[in-house]
DNA sequence: TGAAGCGGAATGAACGTTCATTCCGTTTTT
DNA sequence: AAAAACGGAATGAACGTTCATTCCGCTTCA
């Protein structure tokens, strides 16, 4: 009981932070807001969290696992390597267009010097399992053999660019157009004998 | 020759500024450090601009011209689809490495609340005669028949991806890598008559 | 030609505001 | 009743902006 309550203030603090800088940015949303929003004292939140920057890093951990969680959902092992990373790819863009405020947090405050080093290294150790699925489709050649960080800027660089458009402009992402995208997305990072051919 | 020093000492302020910002993000760079970088006063800086909102905003607008003057170096109308989507891509990306500060700026404050809807309308316009690439590209079918913001999200995503990378974490992207990406990218994008094909 | 006067550019100390954080009296829990 | 949790006023540091003053190059006048 204890526990649950004391959880419940902590992410009402998180989520109420959340909301804030996604709609105000890190200027527009000082302590007072958080603490108004969340419909707690601004001192209380210096209970759950050492300061604002900590609180920015637990907020941006959370998130990360969340979108691991995301992509796996329903993820299996036995289908081909396109199926699988048609299915990695759509589940983490429908992730971001679901939950604006987590995917615009992330892409924000990515390299923002207060995201500190440890959180980030974190990162890596949370994306490991994708890292190697990646691998594997390199060395089964279902995958182009380009250098990893190549392939993951292939895939997901689009992904945040249409999730941004999705998201500030109105566009309407419709499932169709995400299909659309995911495999113009496979043609960019798929193996293909005759690479050389020329337009 | 006043005109010439008046000039120097607004793009002087523009440079500190853009400088500290790349460097410190929006909250690490006061007026005051700015000011000491560019060697004026701190109440220079406001007559030349109104405030830090609008000295943000003219820096904004300044390199999206310079960026679409460097992709439309040696541009060549008579050059193959192909060719002249590599051909702007690499130079895009070529900018983005080679001006991190300017990079980095654009894609941290694209978005933020203090880049006046003017200034991104600007943006627009500025861009017109790339878009008018891919719509043409789109038309004679080089390039699949998508809408115009996937093929600016499957182009554009992966070289901020991949400019990000390169910049944070020291990845050494060749000559050669850049290539292959934008072989990649094009793959992406080009039109494939047996579009259909399963793996 | 040299001195005095002039105007606007430049300056940085000072101001008022905002913010993260602390502190302490009150409330809730055990 | 003791301890823990809580709220929100108080604090002081930091910030953007202002403005009275200084500085400097040019013009005017003798």
């Amino acid at each position: 009981m204890i526990e649950a309550k004391t959880k419940d203030k902590r992410t009402l603090i998180m989520r109420a932070t959340l909301e804030s800088l996604s709609q105000h940015g890190f200027h527009g949303t000082p302590i007072s807001m958080i603490a108004e929003k969340a419909g707690v004292g601004a001192g209380t939140i210096y209970r759950y969290f050492d300061n604002k920057e900590h609180l920015i890093n637990e907020i941006f951990t959370f998130i990360k696992k969340d979108v691991i969680k995301a992509m796996l959902q329903d993820y299996r092992e036995e289908c081909s390597y396109k199926e699988r990373f048609k299915h990695l790819w759509m589940n983490l863009i429908q992730y971001c267009i679901q939950h604006p405020q987590e995917f615009q947090f992330v892409e924000q405050y990515r390299y923002a010097p207060y995201v500190s080093h440890v959180t980030r290294q974190q990162s890596f150790v949370i994306l490991a399992p994708i890292m190697q699925f990646f691998i594997e489709s390199k060395r089964a050649k279902a995958m182009k053999d380009l250098p990893l960080y190549t392939i993951i800027s292939l895939t997901y660089g689009p992904i945040v660019s249409l999730s941004k458009l999705h998201i500030d402009h109105n566009q309407s992402l419709t499932q169709e157009r995400i299909e659309q995208a995911a495999e113009a997305c496979w043609d960019a990072v798929r193996f293909s004998p005759n690479s050389k051919c020329q337009t």
